[in-house]
DNA sequence: AATGCGCATTGACGCAGATCAACCTCGCCG
DNA sequence: CGGCGAGGTTGATCTGCGTCAATGCGCATT
């Protein structure tokens, strides 16, 4: 079923719909030209794996479009979710030739990579890309606590609401749709990835959406097409302060 | 109880016993010179609050000696720890006006501070320190995702050992004495703050220590004092396979 | 139409850890 | 010396979530 990653012939930089978000974003022409001389597309389907956890990494990069997830598992098979990769988001450590977690491709995913060789070097003459990246590594850093909170102190239900809050949010992010009034989106995870996400078993994961369907937290089309009619309904719900308490 | 931060004159960067680990690492002589132009010292004695969540911020620093911790509150009261600042520690974020997080001095604490603004200046001119910040980023994230596997998936008991791992070993890094045979150190948390880090509650963390210590993986001189006669025992109780996993 | 498979839902039951509460230990201060 | 308070331990009981198990639903394959 699985086939091996296709590459492609690489587009332009110009016409990349993540150009302003991703490690490249303050990059001039000119760096962007040294930039297209490492860089490689790589596809791969919704489930495949794009790196496990341990094995050698010759490349870091950003996903295009798609969405991956980074894993870490026990020796027992207890599996904890430390990250969901979105567009622009950046796959890979500078510096560090393993990778340290599973990378796996939740949907259809296209990735812009970099030699890391030469990726590293530029980053030692080229400022911009070291400061973008430092920003996108604080973002993380905070996304990372925020979760921390979530996973140690919240019950089921306030996980459940957290999850879709955040997927909510940053779905009317990128539309740029209003915080108002009613929202709606498709669930990028199987119940399975949402606990987890969230340290908690499929099981109560399905519970608790169920529980918050039949409050009128949320409603549901098919399994994953999620409305929520009253967002700061929701965010109570998640034990959050009523705006999510994100400072920028 | 609580006095107001004492302000010293500032010594010299030379002597300074995090020069070769904190944000100023890589800099040169005269990198240093201009960061002392913008440095400070600042002491605060255990139990006092360095800053409120929210609260602006007009520096930035290192942890210099003694520990702080990184903290999150529910409006409910329940709260989590999301990180545990040591000597060299980096605290606060370039580019952001307010504290996201409550910072308390654990021990009796002092930090070498940056005023923001220029800080951040020349964090723009001085690739060195920006290139540090984000090798510290990067591993504070990796810390932090570690830490999402403990609070996701992991017993108390395991709990609680992944814990004592984390400060022997670094204890034992810091004093660079093997790991092998036994590790002796002085927990430098309360049970209430480690309940805090464990997500869980300090009746539970003190029954698990207690357990730990009949079974002879630790044992205690005090209620803080610990000896682990066994290290790779330690881990196994954590979980963690055969050596912590941490790729350097 | 039948079969099977991946994903999800729902129920019954048990247990790890929370909660509530009593008590212990030790250092400090009057 | 005694009393007090912060931090810690231990016990009894409760409960949220995990575990085990059956069932449902949609979709692809034959």
């Amino acid at each position: 079923m699985l086939q091996d990653n296709l590459s492609f012939a690489t587009p332009d930089c110009s016409g990349c719909p993540i150009r302003h978000r991703a490690v490249c974003a303050r990059c001039d022409g000119d760096e962007l030209a040294r930039l297209e001389e490492i860089k490689y597309y790589r596809s791969f389907e919704a489930g495949q794996t794009v790196i496990w956890s341990g094995d050698r990494m010759d490349f870091v990069g950003s996903v295009v479009s798609g969405i991956a997830t980074l894993t870490q598992t026990m020796e027992d098979g207890r599996t904890q979710m430390v990250g969901l990769l979105l567009p622009s988001d950046f796959v890979g450590r500078p510096g560090r030739d393993g990778a340290a977690y599973d990378v796996v491709a939740t949907s259809d995913l296209v990735m812009c990579c970099f030699r890391k060789k030469p990726f590293e070097k530029m980053m030692e003459t080229t400022p911009h890309i070291a400061q973008r990246l430092l920003q996108m590594t604080l973002d993380e850093l905070d996304a990372a606590r925020e979760w921390m909170l979530v996973l140690g102190r919240k019950t089921a239900r306030e996980k459940i609401a957290s999850l879709l809050a955040i997927i909510g949010r940053r779905n009317a992010s990128i539309q740029s749709a209003s915080m108002e009034g009613q929202i709606v989106f498709d669930l990028p995870l199987t119940r399975e990835a949402m606990a987890d996400y969230l340290g908690l078993t499929l099981e109560t994961v399905s519970r608790q959406v169920s529980a918050l369907k039949k409050d009128g937290v949320i409603e549901l089309q098919g399994k994953r097409h999620v409305t929520v009619p009253d967002f700061s309904r929701l965010l109570e719900e998640a034990g959050d302060d009523q705006d999510g308490g994100l400072l920028v």
